[in-house]
DNA sequence: CCTACCGATCGGTAGG
DNA sequence: CCTACCGATCGGTAGG
């Protein structure tokens, strides 16, 4: 669940940075109990000033959480998106399937808590901040799309099965996976192969 | 989502059934949207009834919450259950296994508010809630074990994979379908058949 | 089952 | 970035 600011893109574009940074961080942590359990008076606690400070710095308790969820759909996309470029051209479409579970789980259960947040708290939020979350989405959801049609073609999938049931299975289960994950138990090396190895032949 | 009173053991029960049986369903509907939703002022309203009186029923809104959660676990797993014993004992290990995956979104998708709350809003909910349904999940959760074991002694899992994983993977993705099920997009008898279909060879 | 009310907490604002 | 405060809403209770 640690934030690295290296991997965070949004880092360092702003002057200021810190304060604004900060809010966002509490807000990601806080966001994993649920939308209501995110009150701006506990971001204000976490980052050291008073709850009426926060309106300083963002327009309202909503732009906050937009914010946080529209970050960590496009972190788990980028560390998706870098998993595959460092397989380079020569990797086969199993290799490539197993990367993207292994990067995404990897995002959502490690590095980041707001591909977290995005995950967990998305269904819950008020149908403003879903909206402002959906091209975002639906951008990442086009690699998946890529990745089994890969699998397809390369006859790895079972016979008479939609794509789209396909896509849907596997992305259901990883980012179900948050709520069943404790590191002790099943690591996420083994996961990802694991799952892979499930639905392809 | 409608409740049918026949599927439901609890209803008759108690003498006066009515006003008990109303705001258990009105908290299970709400419950879809999180358990800050689920007031117990839109509770009362839904039911024709002032606020202060749910608590002639209810000592508190987590043990209307925790009822409809038990229940709803209860639910899916005499679905599933039921489902299984109308195969018959003649049944293979991937009929039973698809049979279950119906029943199972079935319960969650169509049937009942109360295992589509049970499945949504659980890890939202106060630790006493949670605690006072675990021996009902893991009981649930048995009956899962048993079928991949099925599967896994019928020789049709992929090889080197873990139960676990496949468990894990299988119920992710059926608890995840309630995020992007569309009745017009897809039939619960095409997912399910899908699901089975790519996870067993 | 209702009326009337409680203490607490929420998102947000005025004015500095 | 703070102090002080707002109107609204929450779960729950007293007393009938």
């Amino acid at each position: 669940m640690k934030q690295d600011p290296a991997s965070n893109p949004a880092a360092g574009q702003r002057p200021e940075g810190g304060a604004r940074r900060q809010i966002l961080d509490a807000a990601a942590a806080l966001l994993r109990q649920g939308y209501d359990a995110t009150t701006t008076r506990e971001i204000a606690t976490r980052v050291g000033i008073k709850a009426g400070s926060i309106y300083h710095h963002f327009a309202s308790k909503d732009d906050i959480v937009g914010t946080v969820v529209n970050e960590g759909v496009r972190v788990v996309h980028e560390a998706v998106t870098a998993a595959l470029a460092a397989l380079g051209p020569e990797a086969t479409p199993r290799q490539r399937l197993e990367a993207a579970i292994k990067a995404h789980l990897l995002s959502s259960l490690e590095h980041s808590a707001y591909t977290s947040a995005s995950i967990r708290a998305f269904s819950f939020l008020p149908a403003t901040v879903q909206e402002g979350c959906r091209v975002e989405r639906r951008r990442y959801e086009e690699i998946w799309r890529g990745l089994v049609a890969e699998a397809a073609a390369a006859g790895l999938l079972a016979p008479a099965v939609s794509q789209d049931s396909v896509r849907l299975l596997l992305l259901g289960a990883v980012n179900w996976a948050g709520e069943w994950y404790r590191p002790e138990r099943m690591s996420i090396d083994e996961i990802a192969r694991d799952f892979a190895a499930s639905i392809l032949r």
